[in-house]
DNA sequence: TAGATATTTAGATAAGTGTCTAACTATCTA
DNA sequence: TAGATAGTTAGACACTTATCTAAATATCTA
């Protein structure tokens, strides 16, 4: 595993913007890339990047993929930012 | 203000160790440097991304600036990762 | 004011990234 | 099995980014 994955596959808007059409339900690469002004490869590469960083799964159903949150690195990430959110006693 | 910057500046490895660093205390731009095997010029150039995401202030106290953190924009970015770890009844 | 120290700015370069079109793979259905 | 639909892979290209060296700016002190 690494976070570093994550912190890059999260400085693009695109992939937030999919994350965050996904926090509702899971959706088709098909219905993902519905919602962008860009070509279906281009949609399909973003995913590949959030897949890699574990921040989604996929799961192919027939003709279709489906697309889904995984939420353990969103708990990793918040327990890196936790650390700076806290004053340390010293 | 845009998260987007701060989320672009935390893509970088280096800048997040500079943020740990900064995290016990504050430093100047000569002692971040010294933790790094790269040029100053470099962590310069780190140090103003982090700045202009507004991760991190400067304050200039003679011949040295010393660099803080910031710890505003990391409680927005905790808000929006939170939004992802908490499942929506529906 | 001259020299030393601290840091940034400027400009060059190599590597990385996002997007596109074209082509390919996988699945379904008539 | 042929055609349609869903999605990915491959390769090219423009833009961005991280790093470097050289030069500039700012401050202190003798």
């Amino acid at each position: 595993m690494s976070l570093n994955e994550a912190f890059k596959a999260l400085s693009d808007p695109t992939r937030r913007q999919i994350l965050t059409l996904l926090k509702e339900d899971e959706l088709t690469a098909g219905e993902i890339a519905s919602h962008f002004d860009m070509q279906k490869p281009s949609v399909s590469h973003h995913l590949k990047i959030l897949k890699h960083a574990s921040l989604i799964d996929d799961e192919r159903r027939g003709q279709h993929i489906y697309y889904s949150l995984n939420t353990t690195v969103f708990h990793e990430l918040m327990s890196w930012y936790f650390t700076f959110t806290t004053k340390e006693e010293k």
